[in-house]
RNA sequence: GCCGAAGUGGCGGAAUUGGCAGACGCAAGGGACUUAAAAUCCCUCGGGGGCAACCCCGUGCCGGUUCGAGUCCGGCCUUCGGCACCA
């Protein structure tokens, strides 16, 4: 038995200030490595998942430098946020007191799991040091016209009085309060995301990543190919009024056209309203509509509503048809244009909307109408028959798309058009702790962007962290901070009070380890450029269609801009499972059930914690939190301690020759790929040999020691440096060499009609004739019998014989 | 509804990507040491049959390809994740 406490202790201690352990800027030698776990929200302790997600980073971390290579492999605080403000809310603490002291904390317990990051390289989010720079890309984006503030529709949760963007709210519910979220019409910074959709999609094929986590993230972009058609909008005589955009993805329904849909909210109402004979009942739809909240319309779907528009028509251009318009609130304003073409035949949506209104149907493709709408995922996989569609009637669907597409364009009625679901990032929040918004609002100038020099503009101190009845930011209660001067024309002016949202911060801190101190730059080109993508970005997969996609997004800009020198953020992204408690539920503050890793690491020890958590799966698959089993890892590493008193020889020894080589190669594809349950496996195997022979020679102990530090790094450099006198970290990586893999001799499984019958001994390498013939010397099979043998060398031999 | 992933002993999970299914560990049973317990060590451990050498069955279900399928193909079932009135 070793004294865990005593020996984890001790070198913790030492990795506080281990030079090993920092990233080199410009290393003339070591090539680069850059591995990042995602930086600690700064909310309370350590749980679980960090234990889980942190020490497969740990450890290719420590591979890595084993290596020859210089890793970078840093930490940081995501302090903005709701944590820090809802205590400061509760308790009335200082959001800066509570962010300090909480990453304080958190960096003394991830020295506590024995994590190898570079101390020296740590950041904050809520530094005014670090914020400066969050402004500043705020400002370029401001300059490039890819930030505008603008009225419009967003989520606006009720509960916590604020804007958030569709990836604050996802399923209709706040992510902070899980209250209902309404939309609002309001003043919102909204960030051009979407003109990088196409671009984000490009990323999204270029990472490695699970295939899982990059469909998601394709739906939540959620492309689509379509085309756009204008259509006119008549008046009872015929008298053109207006024009309209519609969008639609099936352009081969365009003959079965019955009516035309607008969202609630379309503006073109307001504009032909002197023609419409029913405003007063149109006006009352609306109101109707804006007080049903997202929620409700979202969980009413099979409910359709809407509302006609008396006295005006809209023309179909492909064929001059007068149909009816309607509002409709299955139809949204935010995509695509907010109108759309219905076709009841051929939408199940525009088929219930027409049951209900009693609007006629026109079939333009064959199959069966009269229940459900015979939709594009039947007709296109069949390529089914168009009807009724003029000269395009009887053609392929398929054929009948292009043609049609072509006719469009030809009569000058619309083109093609791509778009996409996935919306502008509304970048404001009316809450107290987020980065202030480096502009100021000028009665002579308007909105006028803050000096560079000028930044940070700095949080000023408060003392009620509420926002306003009316919704307004605590911040403008701060009326010495708010009243300040243009910094254009010197006029009095007053600053923007709503903050950015708590993604901001963490949308290119990878950016800033490279240069974390830097007051010139967000970081140096040169380091930026010596550093580069980060090689291995670990942490959970909850994030993956916000803030990675906010970092695909803000790097590309970063990009274009000439602020850094590569595209991708990231080569490679693991997605950490979860951690779940004995009945399968995810391990959360909320139910309870969390089993916190200081108490595991008190009981156990920190090598037994890490080794155990992730024996039981995978880094990417969830895995059932348990104690069961925590012995094996124990005795396991008991075993490995008394190592230091069965050494015998010297050099690798002729007996574990072959067993040592395949540990190295085995452990370091593990590590490679983070797939540590196998590599622990191999190590228990290894052990059993080695206990089994009763010796172990010098030099075996100290690969065998090299290749189980990045897993168990107290326990090995203690013993390292107990029987060579000197640091482990001195080491370079055990190399195998290919000839010890296989041995003289092996097994090889015989088969007869691809049975298994039994195993025979063989020379590596031999021929079939020399392995057929001890097949009949053994008597497995009698050769007379034989009709065909296939024969793959030192992998099997199978007889085929007749029955 | 659409998209994605996965179904292997009593349990967590392995299987070099088409070549000995169940590595490694837990639990369980038996034994050794011990006054006893803990710790440690040894043996058994998917199911069925046989005194035995051995034989039959077995990776969610049904079919197929192949000398050979947990792995590939077609069709189902179940579970988990993501999206969801997106025209």
């Amino acid at each position: 038995m070793y004294d865990f406490k005593q020996i984890e202790a001790k070198w913790q201690e030492r990795w506080q200030n281990e030079p090993a352990f920092r990233a080199v800027d410009f290393h003339p030698t070591k090539p680069k490595y850059y591995i990042l776990y995602e930086f600690f929200n700064i909310s309370g302790n350590l749980h679980m998942g960090h234990l889980k997600g942190t020490v497969p980073a740990d450890a290719l971390a420590r591979y890595k430098r084993f290596k020859g290579y210089n890793v970078l492999f840093p930490i940081g605080g995501d302090a903005f946020g709701l944590p820090a403000e809802n205590a400061a809310i509760k308790n009335g603490t200082d959001p800066h007191e509570f962010v300090q002291a909480g990453l304080k904390n958190v960096l003394e317990q991830s020295k506590r799991l024995g994590l190898s990051f570079d101390w020296s390289r740590t950041i904050c989010t809520s530094d005014p040091d670090y914020y400066k720079w969050t402004q500043w890309i705020f400002l370029q984006l401001l300059k490039q016209g890819k930030a505008y503030k603008q009225k419009g529709y967003v989520n606006f949760c009720e509960n916590c009085k604020t804007v958030l963007s569709n990836e604050d709210c996802q399923g209709g519910v706040c992510d902070r309060c899980g209250g209902e979220v309404v939309q609002k019409e309001r003043w919102v910074w909204f960030l051009k995301m979407q003109e990088y959709a196409g671009k984000l999609l490009e990323n999204v094929d270029r990472i490695q990543m699970n295939e899982s986590l990059k469909e998601a993230q394709r739906n939540w972009i959620g492309k689509s190919e379509g085309m756009q058609v204008i259509f006119n909008f008549v008046n009872e005589k015929g008298e053109k009024l207006d024009k309209i955009d519609i969008y639609t993805t099936c352009i081969e329904t365009i003959y079965g056209v019955t009516f035309l849909a607008l969202a609630p909210e379309h503006n073109l109402v307001e504009k032909i309203k002197d023609s419409i004979q029913n405003y007063d009942e149109v006006q009352e739809y609306k109101q109707k509509v804006s007080l049903r909240s997202e929620f409700d319309r979202l969980s009413n779907v099979k409910e359709k509503s809407g509302c006609v528009l008396k006295g005006v028509y809209a023309v179909n251009p492909i064929n001059n048809a007068k149909i009816p318009v309607y509002l409709a609130d299955f139809v949204l304003v935010d995509y695509g244009t907010g109108a759309a073409m219905a076709v009841p035949s051929h939408d199940q949506r525009d088929f219930e909307f027409a049951k209900k209104f009693n609007i006629p149907f026109i079939q333009v493709i064959e199959g069966d109408c009269s229940k459900n709408a015979v939709e594009k995922d039947v007709y296109i996989p069949e390529n089914r028959k168009m009807l009724n569609s003029a000269e395009f009637t009887g053609l392929n669907v398929l054929q009948a798309k292009r043609a049609i597409a072509e006719k469009i364009v030809d009569i000058g009625a619309g083109e093609p058009k791509i778009n996409y679901r996935m919306k502008d990032w509304p970048f404001n929040r009316q809450r107290y702790w987020g980065e202030p918004f480096p502009v100021v609002f000028c009665d002579n100038c308007g909105t006028v962007p803050l000096d560079e020099k000028d930044l940070p503009l700095v949080l000023p101190k408060i003392k009620d962290y509420l926002p306003n009845e009316n919704g307004d930011s605590p911040l403008s209660k701060a009326t010495d901070w708010v009243n300040c001067k243009c910094p254009k024309c010197g006029r009095p002016a007053k600053r923007e009070t709503d903050t950015m949202p708590n993604w901001a911060g963490s949308s290119w801190y990878w950016l800033r380890y490279a240069d974390p101190h830097n007051d010139k730059a967000l970081a140096d080109y040169k380091k930026l450029q010596y550093w580069g993508s980060v090689d291995c970005y670990t942490g959970g997969t909850e994030h993956i269609t916000r803030h990675v996609l906010y970092a695909f997004f803000w790097q590309n800009f970063l990009y274009e801009i000439g602020a850094v020198p590569t595209r991708d953020p990231f080569v490679r992204k693991m997605g950490s499972g979860l951690i779940l408690d004995d009945k399968g539920k995810k391990m959360s503050k909320s139910s309870a059930n969390g089993v916190s890793p200081m108490e595991v690491i008190d009981k156990y020890g920190t090598d037994v914690a890490r080794l155990h958590l992730h024996f039981l799966g995978g880094y990417e698959d969830s895995v059932m939190w348990t104690f069961k089993g925590i012995t094996g890892i124990t005795s396991f590493l008991n075993r490995v301690w008394d190592l230091q008193d069965m050494i015998k020889g010297e050099e690798v020894s002729e007996k574990h020759i072959f067993k040592l080589n395949k540990l190295i190669k085995k452990v370091s594809q593990d590590y490679e790929n983070l797939r540590l349950n196998t590599a622990i496996a191999a190590f228990m195997s290894f052990i059993k040999d080695i206990k089994e022979d009763g010796f172990i020679t010098k030099d075996e102990l100290r690969q065998f020691l090299i290749l189980l530090n990045p897993l168990a790094p107290h326990i090995t450099s203690e013993i390292f440096e107990r029987v060579f006198e000197h640091q482990i970290l001195d080491e370079v990586w055990p190399e195998y060499d290919e000839k010890y893999l296989v041995e003289d001799t092996l097994e090889l499984p015989v088969q007869i009609n691809g049975k298994l019958k039994r195993t025979i001994t063989i020379n590596n390498g031999a021929g079939q004739a020399e392995v057929e013939d001890l097949c009949y010397q053994a008597g497995i099979i009698e050769k007379t019998k034989v009709k065909k043998v296939i024969y793959i060398p030192n992998k099997i031999i199978n007889f085929i014989v007749q029955n």
